[in-house]
DNA sequence: CGACGATACGGACCATCGGTCCGCTTGGCA
DNA sequence: TGCCAAGCGGACCGATGGTCCGTATCGTCG
């Protein structure tokens, strides 16, 4: 079951791997992040990237990882309203609001992320279950059948994917705030009352 | 300002690629529908595909086009409830459930199309303007903001989005009908009352 | 400390894809 | 019938994700 144990070097590279990788993505947005130019950047052959990570998704699947850690850190275990113990409908605000800030800053790298077809779409991902998970939860405490909460998690996240986002944001230059107020009424309309 | 003049042959090819594309999206699902498997299936050169769709995102859209015209021509003109004239509730639910019918069928075809990232984002297409527009204004009937029956076509549009069809039909293995139900139920609870 | 096997490196290499180019063919008009 | 613009097709191109394997390095064990 254990580990067979990394090399200090590779652990070295991936991260490395992953540095040049975030900081192609911070700058240039979305296009020109191939695996060849991120292997270049971090100064590493082509073989190294894919090694450490398999293939492109799961490069980008560990970066979005460890740039949302601490939001999923603050989701897990974190003080109200983003952690436990906070009213449903606030906490699920939060979480929206809280998951769009982050597809805000990192635009590229969600895009990217989201981008993907087949096997590698965004709805097959372990952190997209992570999410639909702690959403439906707090929302089954809301509705009365389960299904009803599972439908509406998705239609919640689906409400702030990435390109959704960027067009709203870069095509139609609705301001940042703006789109805050909208997704903040948006949800509170569509979450149940209390009373179920 | 009149169109040149289409030569006849050029005409018959083109009907020939989308009939060849249509044909490979129903069968194989979205995999495998390279442009070079249009020409070859269509018995065309790649030059004849691209001269006359520009490039794969034209394709794609023009074979989008054809397979929701019926659909479009329901909602522009036809009888309620997915024609004018229905309570705004009742028209945009049809017009949902109708446009989730159509990713239903057409999976493939629709997967490819929400796929593409860049200049060819769906949200860029002209296709989702016109969905848009035509649930927003119906919404803004109901809601005092105009922002807020903008951002909630979007939401909606966004539940009913390919990819996630297909996550919940496929890998979840969702019944098509309680899919209905939940999308129904959901839309119902979204869109504010009458007397909003 | 030396040596040996497992692990990792790197970049040449490959297949595929969207898209372009251009010499040849064909349709349509006078 | 002859001319020429419109169209054809498939060889070709550049980029990309992914693989392969000879070589270099790590870490352990005697």
């Amino acid at each position: 079951m254990s580990e067979p144990r990394r090399r200090a070097d590779a652990v070295r590279n991936r991260e490395a791997v992953l540095d040049a990788a975030e900081a192609l993505f911070a700058r240039g947005g979305a296009d020109g992040v191939s695996m060849n130019a991120v292997a270049e950047a971090a100064g590493v052959g082509k073989g190294t990237v894919f090694r450490a990570f398999t293939d492109r998704t799961g490069l980008l699947q560990a970066l979005a990882e460890r740039r949302s850690a601490p939001l999923r850190q603050a989701v897990e275990s974190g003080p109200p309203p983003l952690g436990p113990g906070a009213p449903p409908r606030e906490r699920v605000v939060a979480v929206l609001n809280a998951l769009l800030g982050a597809k805000l800053d990192n635009q590229g790298l969600y895009l990217a992320l989201e981008e993907a077809g087949g096997a590698a779409s965004p709805y097959r991902s372990p952190s997209y279950g992570w999410w639909h998970t702690v959403l439906r939860d707090e929302l089954a405490r809301l509705t009365g059948t389960a299904g009803r909460a599972d439908f509406l998690a998705h239609a919640l996240l689906a409400a702030v994917r990435a390109d959704l986002v960027a067009h709203l944001t870069v095509d139609e230059r609705l301001p940042v705030a703006e789109l805050r107020r909208r997704l903040t009424a948006y949800a509170h309309s569509v979450i149940p009352p209390e009373g179920g």
